[in-house]
DNA sequence: TTTCAGTTTATAATGGTTCTAAATAGCTGT
DNA sequence: ACAGCTATTTAGAACCATTATAAACTGAAA
């Protein structure tokens, strides 16, 4: 399996569980959105063993601390994360919750001239919120 | 109270809850960013009849329906409110949670180039994440 | 194979937010 | 001022995403 180095390599064991999640997660043609509900049953739908739900938020927790996965910033009753790690921001679609990647090329880039103490920035997150 | 004639206006009833929530929300020299429990403390600190949650609840959604509030876009157990309504974006300090106002001269204008069919752009927040 | 820390699991607990239904309070017309 | 009506408030229950727990299991190293 192609995830067991990736995983053995970041310290987390290549368990059966973590190597399906890698393979919903990983093995698509395009990154994608998730709220872990989503992922649940994208995993129910593709795997025919069950994953408890504690695995899968475990699981995503870990791939978000070592960089596999992002975390998104909306206002929203559920975590969004994207498969897409790339330096990116997002659309947001107000009406359905669906989010839409926006390349940093249709943004241009984002300059922050104010500066705080003792303090790096960590992350630029911009997102559009989308209405009809 | 200076606040009647507004909520009226709003098509709100200036009910004596109301009224005292705009005048922790509105009554100070400086804008504020605030979760609902903070604003909920707050309300004990100043006013010696309490509030129930639930009250709170409705006029914070209340008045950021009516635009006299605005929700920031954190990824965080809880919602954030702003009492500054202009158009400006967020430093947010990853260790304590807090928010700190970039003012728009501090960013620059964000161009975003892409269109997406029959969808408006209804806000662009920019959230700018603080490690140490 | 034995051992042991890392992992998974079902389930309970947590906590922010929303719902409910009854009591109360503004508002309008008389 | 009063009646009548709807909006609002309220305490408490319900909801639901997420996290904690503690026991069972598993991968890896000796």
């Amino acid at each position: 399996m192609k995830y067991i180095e990736k995983l053995r390599n970041s310290g987390l064991r290549p368990t059966k569980q973590r190597l399906q999640i890698c393979e919903v997660l990983f093995d698509t043609e395009k990154t994608f959105h998730f709220t872990i509900n989503e992922l649940n049953q994208k995993i129910k739908d593709k795997i025919h063993n069950k994953i408890s739900l504690a695995t899968i938020y475990n699981t995503v927790h870990a791939f978000e601390k070592k960089g596999y996965l992002k975390q998104i910033s909306v206002n929203s009753n559920q975590t969004y994360f994207d498969t897409n790690i790339t330096d990116h921001h997002h659309f947001y679609n107000l009406k359905d919750g669906k989010l839409i990647d926006l390349e940093n090329s249709d943004v241009g880039p984002i300059n922050i001239k104010r500066k705080i103490d003792g303090k790096k920035i960590k992350s630029i997150e911009v997102l559009v919120k989308l209405e009809d």
